[in-house]
Order: C-alpha cells, then structure tokens, then sequence
DNA sequence: TATTGTTATACTCTATAACTATA
DNA sequence: TATAGTTATAGAGTATAACAATA
C-alpha cells in the first residue's frame, strides 16, 4: 500500500519539506475545522475548551495569553462558549477584577466528544502510515517544532471555516 | 544533537501528529512570508511567480484555477506583479478576450532570488535532522498529500503578513 | 448565448485603542 | 497608578455577483 521511496515526480514536489508542510498543515486545519463543525464549535473554541480542561480556574488573561490570542477577541470567544453553557466564569473572592474560568458539565461531556473527533482526525491525516512511519514521523516534527520555539499549547494557525 | 525517542512529555503533546503539522505549517507559512517579504513580496506573489516560470504563456483563467485563487482576486494579483514590472500580460491573437502571462526579464531575475529564498527556508525548517530523517520525512509528507488529494501546484495556505 | 477578464460591493475576521471596575 | 476585563471601531483580506468585451 505505501509507495515507499517514490520520488519519480517531475516537476519535483516544490519547495520539499518546508512547502509540503504548510500545504498540508492548512489542509489539515480546514479538515479539522470541518470535523468540530459537527459539534457546532469552531477550531478556535475547541482549543479554548481543551485549554480549560488543562488548566482549569486560571484567569481570561493567563488562557488569553497561552493561547496567543488578543484580549479583545478572547471576551467574544469565552461569551460563545459561555452562552451555550459550556464555560462558567466564576469571579475571584480574592481579586474582583478577575474571573476564573471552568468547565460546566456540558462542557465536559462535549470534552468526551472532542476526544473522539480528534482521534479520528487523527486517523484520517496519518492513514496509510505503519506504525514504525508514524512514530519517525512524531519524532521528526516534534524535533522540528522544538527548533521552531513552538510550544505546546499555543496554536496560531486555527482556521475558521468559510 | 537529535533527541532521539524523546517521549517524556508530559502531558504528552496534544493532538498528535495532526495537531504538530497543522502549528508548523502555520509557523512554516510565517516564516516564509518573513523571508519573502524581504523581496518586497507576498506568499501569492511568490507562488504566481513560480506558476508562471512553468507555465509561461497559459491565460488566467488557467493560472487561477490551477492555483485555487478566485479569478477576482486573480486580478488584483497579476496587477500587482505587473506593474513592478514583473510580468506581462499579452493578449492572444486567437482569442482576443484572453491574456496569456509571461516573465519579464527583471521577472526572472527575482526568481533567482526567490530559489535562493526558498534553499534557505527548507534549511531553516529542516535544521538538526539528519539526511535519513530528512528522506523519510519527506516520503511520508508526499505520501500524505497524497493521500489528502493535494497536488503539487494548489498552495490553499498561504498567508499575508500582517 | 457563453466565456475572459474586470470592477463594485459586502462580509468576515482581526487588532487597536478607549473605557469600567477593581486593586 | 496599574491591571482584568470589556466595548467600539477601523482595517485587512476575501468572496459574490454584476458588468464589459469578445467569441
């Protein structure tokens, strides 16, 4: 099934690794986004819940910052989630200005859903790799998002869908 | 210096290899519109350019189809390449309602530069792996666009700078 | 009537900066 | 005076659809 070592294609694939690599990372964020489409949640507001499920009581500002999201636009994204009874805010006894934020339980059953979307994303991405190619593969990209600086939590590329 | 095996994370890094191409690619696109942009070029203009170096002559309709740009937007690209007198657009004799784009010889002088941009990203994004973890990072990158129904020439990501 | 290229317009997303309430 | 959160506004980028010229 893998075409191993195919590389017979003229014109060569441009650009190599580096073009193929933000070819398909935009590929795979609008796949993503069209799998948490059916959840009615936007990539945006799948992280914001993932992040909660993480780091659960930290204030607008910490996630705002850890995600690399404005503050501005962090407000509308937490009243989105909030609306639907996903996310409570909860004022601080200790400093009134700010609110922590949590997950209700409706947001923690739609956490279980997440899951599943995002194992078969997963799935549809790497199809087609054995499993010695997926852990190269792991190893290879962590290494370069390490080079990169990127860290694990913040993901600048989430995509709306059109 | 490459980690070898390096799964210690914890927790373990999300999403897996779905979510590591999807924070590259949005980090390999930036990076890429930096380096362009020292050419006094966006990522569209980039890949126009490139298009046109392989397929000089053909009209616009082709090139905006081919590129998955709307012929609108189309327009306004050429416009800008054209007049920094880049490209040309010559009507077509057969059919007078077409143009088909062509260098000019300032065009292809940038394109040399451009290559020159484009060795330096690949290095910059494939920095510290071997060349062993380079061909099997690729194989299994051409063996997922594949699997995606990407072609070589369709760049759906790229990104102005802001 | 259909097609190439173009223009006009409206919409989405985003950031900047001003504002309030608490500290 | 400084900070957490909020609101208002303006800008960039984009697509949709109407339009002109040619077939």
């Amino acid at each position: 099934m893998t075409m191993a070592g195919d590389t017979r294609r003229e014109p060569p694939r441009g650009g190599g690794i580096a073009f193929l690599l933000a070819q398909i990372g935009a590929q795979a964020a609008t796949l993503f986004a069209e799998r948490v489409a059916a959840l009615d949640l936007t990539p945006p507001q799948a992280g914001l819940l993932r992040a909660i499920t993480r780091q659960a009581g930290e204030s607008q500002q910490w996630f705002a910052k850890r995600l690399g999201v404005p503050p501005s636009r962090f407000v509308q994204l937490v009243d989105s989630v909030e609306q639907r009874g996903l996310v409570e805010r909860r004022r601080r006894p200790t400093d009134r200005r700010a609110y922590g934020l949590y997950l209700t339980d409706a947001g923690e059953e739609l956490m279980k859903e997440l899951g599943k979307v995002g194992r078969a994303h997963e799935e549809d991405i790497t199809r087609g790799l054995s499993a010695e190619q997926r852990a190269a593969l792991h190893e290879a990209l962590t290494h370069i998002a390490d080079g990169l600086g990127l860290t694990p939590e913040v993901h600048p590329g989430y995509r709306q869908l059109r």
